[in-house]
DNA sequence: AGGTGAATTTGGAACGATCCAAAACAAAAA
DNA sequence: TTTTTGTTTTGGATCGTTCCAAATTCACCT
């Protein structure tokens, strides 16, 4: 491994010109003269120069990085957005700075701390559940463009969020389509904010079609696969039982696939169920999950845009963009039960 | 959104001292009266200065991140990893530069060549399929030490792969200790390495135990739990067919369990499987399925121990580090059918 | 040959921090 | 008081690049 790094000056000795002739080079400018430029290019090669793009940007001021915080990477919802923030970054020349939180909002603040120190053109938060929007804003200062997604953030702030309401509605509308009147809402925690409005979507699809709606059928778990596998039970504990879920996501819905199956129960066949995010498992599990599409690897890629627009023209306004969704039928949602045999 | 930054300077004018003290105040140092250092402090705080690192690392001649290079982010196996990387790389103050390829060799040559003008301290590469050792070589130069995850390279690097021969040859003795005599291997690509290693350890199992090796249970399948799922059939086109298969990976191993059960076969009950990674999954599927682990966050710690140690030891010789595999039995392995109504 | 305008190249200052040798100050010793 | 010693503070040079105004070279016309 050589300790000494090659700079501009080196280049620029080693053929005879400027060191600001060799940055023209570099930077493409139509400044120089053409065989100038292939002289200084092929010595470039030639020693193997590596461009110090952190002094650059010093001197003039300018970032080529964007941090990107998210709050839990093993879920692949926020893989595939972090993969599609980075695409679209890539491809005009930035850099991704990642930081993970693991939902912990004390290493977020933390992380942010770090990467702001890095002067990056701006921030995408995928904030972790309670953060606290005064905190961050203290952390990241107001020097540059902030985007959070996924979570509202007290506070005004750029969003790009899910129209987690309308999701709800449309998967509680397709089941109520399909002939069911016993719907339940399993899953989530009641106090996360994409939880409390897919909550509020299903209470408004029932109302608007004079379905009641049961207290009783509205399980809470932790969203994880386990979790709902396990508190299936719940779902029958009381007498009429419910003949479909809306579940509060895909891990959610496929752990109570699981939890059916172990209960004797067939999915999409005695009982009815809907997800939420569409990821890529849904399409695989037996039965495949009817669910709700948000593409979050173009979620991603948005995200990247938004902060781009925003990079370059700072006197944008904060706004709220909401994520279009879109409902996938899949074999998971079968009519009720009591449907069978009756004709169409 | 404010557009001038503050700087050293303007909190040193702002408290009456000069720019060196507030430089010593911001790196600790004990050389400062404990009263000015308040007083430098509390502006700081007042002002609401935000270090800039990289003009610090450039003067300094130091580095504060490591990137990171990722073929497939939305795999959960490279998630992990790469959260563990993170995780490990935060709590010594080092920030990621996130990197994903998407399996092209093209763009990795781009990702690398843009982050290394970033001047890291090192590099963690988790190579693209059919990656060249040599054009890495020359894109990331020789000035920071590389450390290769996963895949070989060709050319000397320091090395964290999987133990892939061990792996396979212990889930396949796990299956002729239960009986098994006639056993597949189940899925990738001949032309990957790991593969080609996997099946080695499947091969010299076999042999140890005086099994006969049939190649017509060798089936090759792209590694995605659909297309295992759709070569399920392959297994039983000749007779006599096998009775177990040791899979490439746990992907493979989920799509083969979904293909059986479409050709109404039960796995773990008329016939067995191992994995290979332990995802999240292979826990909660149905049967749960027996794999061999390999802890990907933990890896991604490890990657990152070893690229600090070669940073603050740059003489430190390449090496090949083995990341030692487990076999976690679960319900998918079972003893052949022939066995039934035998007695231990 | 001399003059003109355009094309090309250049040296020094600057970006925001650190390094370092020297200065300023304080306390103790002569 | 002066010297000595130790503690704090400081100004200027520097890291590798870009900016900018000025210098140089070139091509073309009188």
């Amino acid at each position: 491994m050589s300790a000494t790094k090659l700079t501009l000056n080196d280049v620029a000795r080693g053929c005879g010109v400027s060191r600001a002739t060799v940055s023209l080079v570099l930077r493409g400018s139509p400044l120089v003269h053409a065989e100038t430029r292939a002289r200084v290019e092929a010595e470039i090669r030639r020693v193997g120069y590596i461009y110090n793009r952190a002094a650059a940007n010093l001197r003039s001021r300018s970032a080529s990085s964007v941090a990107l915080v998210i709050n839990d990477l093993s879920n692949p919802f926020f893989a595939e957005f972090a993969a599609g923030v980075d695409e679209a970054l890539a491809a005009v020349g930035f850099v991704t700075l990642l930081g993970s939180t693991g939902e912990s909002v004390a290493r977020q603040q933390a992380v942010l701390a770090s990467l702001v120190e890095h002067a990056p053109a701006g921030i995408i938060l995928s904030p972790a559940e309670g953060s606290d929007g005064a905190a961050v804003a203290r952390v990241v200062g107001d020097h540059m463009p902030v985007l959070v997604f996924n979570r509202e953030l007290g506070g005004d702030w750029d969003y790009l969020v899910m129209d987690n309401l309308v999701g709800a509605r449309l998967a509680t509308e397709h089941l109520i389509a399909l002939g069911h009147r016993r719907i339940a809402f399993y899953g989530g925690h009641r106090d996360s904010s994409s939880c409390h409005q897919r909550r509020k979507g299903y209470l408004e699809a029932l109302a608007n079609a004079g379905v009641e709606a049961e207290p009783r059928w509205r399980i809470e778990t932790a969203p994880t696969r386990l979790e709902a596998a396990r508190q299936a039970g719940a779902l029958f504990a009381s007498d009429p039982a419910p003949t479909a879920a809306v579940c509060y996501n895909d891990a959610v819905a496929l752990g109570l696939q699981l939890g059916l199956i172990a209960r004797g129960r067939r999915p999409g066949v005695d009982f009815a169920l809907v997800g939420f995010d569409d990821i890529p498992e849904a399409a695989l599990s037996v039965p495949p999950l009817t669910t709700i599409a948000t593409a979050p690897r173009a979620r991603g890629r948005q995200a990247a845009e938004r902060i781009l627009e925003r990079m370059r023209d700072p006197s944008i306004a904060n706004a709220q963009h909401s994520i279009a969704v879109q409902l996938i039928v899949r074999e998971s949602s079968c009519p009720p039960p009591t449907m069978h045999g009756i004709p169409a």
